[in-house]
DNA sequence: CGCACGTGAGACATCTTTGTCTCATTCGGG
DNA sequence: CCCGAATGAGACAAAGATGTCTCACGTGCG
């Protein structure tokens, strides 16, 4: 029943302790309990007050990156404007999180049998639903699924976060790499006045 | 059943036991060796006579990684004809190898500080040298870094893997949704004819 | 002041995986 | 027919991680 009243020192607030774990996790996936636990500053049995186990930890961190995402489909206002628009503000919505989404999204590959989380689900559905209503409205072509389209955005995510975190790319880049490539391709686009060849 | 003739029972034909190995792994990233012997049909002591020790297993498994990604550039002959049908040679090339690819792709992430194998330095030089010759001769646009070029290809790659293996998409897409993603976004391209709106 | 609560430190047993070893078996070849 | 080589089965210790527990400390609050 207790709420904020008496919070004054059962502090190690769990969410600093969700965003240290997260980003610990990002960088290395394999880090102990015990390395997580230095990471927040605080000790490995404090630690497990809070996260019953390393699967609670990792749920909640799942719990955490669905929410954030939710967030940033909600602050982007997908279903608003252009697809193409909408597509660059979910991009620069998620860019902070990219990290911790690289993280929970290579985690999922090795759930094999087990369910995930509903709530990716649900997650994937507006993405995709994003990039329906684009072809709906013929701004984007017809021949690439929307489910290839949402797994295609995962993955650039991931691979721009690792690429910023391993110093091979700028991280001011990061949006624009992302929402250029998914957008226009690798093709440089035929200049309208002066048309080279086909 | 052997297909030397100068030792007959050597058997266990490595070859079979590291394909076995990736095949397993890239489903499921944490298996034990336990299970990679099964999987492999051998016991854990002849799996342990073979590769030292799970970090000799992965090594192999990364030098196999290599050696197709190197045979694959070779097959696409990558430095002919236009940079863009290169690209599609060279997925189409790959894509057999994707699942072994993606499985070192995310393996790479958590070595954190130790240096990585320099055979995907060369093959990331040579990936990106076909970015790099695109863009010199006006195929590809010159805003987005063959760096990242290289890094999406790879992120692409991985998730169409893992996008085919959970029944996402169809597997005879893969080289399409790839290679279309890539080169031309998901933007749809203008006609000739009737423009619509810029 | 003294109590209560949350914390840190660390001991402890347990579990899993790993790496090494031994031994019996099988199979082909001399 | 017998020998050598490779394998499978399993025992074994070591290492690492996890989960649980106890206890002492310090700080806020009554």
């Amino acid at each position: 029943m207790s709420h904020v009243r008496y919070r004054r020192l059962m502090a190690v607030d769990r969410d600093h302790v969700l965003r240290s774990a997260a980003a610990l996790l990002t960088r290395k996936s394999t880090a102990t309990m015990d390395e997580v636990a230095r990471a927040a500053g605080i000790s490995r049995a404090t630690l497990h007050r809070q996260f019953a186990g390393r699967d609670a930890l990792v749920r909640a961190l799942e719990a955490l990156g669905i929410a954030e995402c939710e967030a940033a489909l909600a602050a982007a206002r997908t279903d608003e404007g252009s697809a193409t628009d909408a597509l660059r503000r979910l991009v620069a919505a998620i860019e902070p999180h990219a990290p911790l989404l690289a993280f929970l999204y290579t985690e999922n590959q090795l759930f094999e049998g087990e369910e995930q989380n509903e709530g990716w689900a649900a997650i994937d559905e507006r993405i995709a639903a994003l990039f329906r209503r684009g072809q709906s409205s013929g701004e984007f072509r017809i021949d690439l699924t929307p489910a290839w389209l949402t797994e295609a955005l995962y993955g650039l995510l991931a691979s721009a976060a690792w690429a910023v975190a391993e110093g091979r790319v700028a991280p001011k880049d990061f949006t624009h790499m992302i929402v250029e490539l998914l957008l226009g391709g690798v093709r440089r686009p035929e200049e309208p006045a002066s048309r080279k060849e086909s």
